[in-house]
DNA sequence: ACACGGACCTGAAGGC
DNA sequence: TGCCTTCAGGTCCGTG
């Protein structure tokens, strides 16, 4: 599920429930989800308040009134669910409560489950002065939607990279946030291969190359579209079983093998091939 | 430094 | 109804 569009979606519609609100009890149900959870995990958070929820990366990041930072990262399969105290008809049925790993419950009477089915998410509290220097945190690359992050920087990094565009954007040290669907999107958007080199976007006579251009705008209309669709859907799906982090989004190439290419004029039908180990969906007619 | 493949874990979907 | 294989939105780690 989450890419930077969904974390962020997911972080818009915990903040109303979690920012400024105390935990009562944290309930911790297994002692690890990828990694161990940190030492007294529980104990640390009960009682603490939540300063805010931020988003950084695909990671949300929840400062609290110990000077701690709460790191959350949702990996394939994390969701988190709202329920307020009344409700207590059990999860939606495509959630099951044997994975429900992390219990906060707001001293609001609100509860925030958090639910992993593969368990490659994360969790760790770390004193907030030390969180730039976090090992997941202090490699990432800028934020896509935010200031540093542009065509002068992709060529920058491009520069003498043998690998493709696809692992390029993958890479989280190059841009943070994107991932597999999202770097289909862009490409698709920006009308370049997925197999195209990556050196290919460096500068040109001091300038970044067109195709550059093309693509940090891509990245950023690809994403902010996501963000707003997510807003907006994630009401529905709050009023329908008060869940989140599940929207839909109409993709443009994404697990759309022998359809038609969605670009305006574009004869051409959308291809699936795997780069490393992974699908990527993009038309080769628009796409060069 | 970079590039690649395998590893982690569970569930859903499809073929036979 | 099984059983088996493949695939899934992430990223870490070991190997060249």
């Amino acid at each position: 599920m989450p890419e930077l569009p969904e974390v962020e979606t997911v972080r818009r519609g915990l903040s109303p429930v979690m920012a400024g609100v105390r935990i009562a009890e944290l309930e911790q149900r297994r002692p690890d989800l990828r990694f161990p959870l940190p030492e007294r995990f529980a104990s640390r958070l009960s009682g603490r308040t939540l300063l805010r929820l931020d988003r950084r990366a695909k990671y949300l990041l929840a400062p609290l009134d110990s000077r701690e930072v709460l790191i959350m990262h949702l990996g394939m399969t994390g969701r988190f669910r709202i329920t307020h105290g009344m409700e207590e008809a059990g999860p939606p049925a495509d959630i099951d409560p044997a994975h429900d790993h992390i219990v906060f419950r707001m001293a609001t009477g609100v509860t925030v489950t958090y639910n992993d089915a593969r368990r490659f998410g994360f969790m760790d509290l770390v004193p907030e002065r030390h969180l730039d220097r976090h090992p997941l945190l202090a490699g990432l690359g800028p934020e896509p939607l935010g200031n540093a992050f542009n065509a002068a920087y992709l060529a920058d990094r491009a520069r003498g990279r043998a690998t493709d565009l696809k692992a390029f954007l993958l890479d989280q040290r190059i841009v943070a946030g994107l991932g597999n669907i999202y770097v289909s999107e862009a490409l698709h958007h920006a009308g370049l291969s997925p197999n195209r080199s990556a050196r290919s976007l460096a500068r040109k006579s001091g300038r970044p190359t067109e195709r550059a251009e093309r693509l940090a705008r891509a990245i950023r209309s690809v994403l902010t579209d996501a963000i707003a669709a997510g807003g907006s859907t994630l009401r529905d799906y709050r009023r329908a079983d008060g869940a989140l982090g599940d929207f839909q989004h109409a993709f443009r190439v994404y697990g759309r093998e022998g359809a038609p290419c969605l670009r305006k004029g574009c004869p051409g039908t959308v291809r699936r091939t795997v780069q490393s180990g992974r699908s990527t969906f993009f038309c080769g007619q628009c796409q060069r």
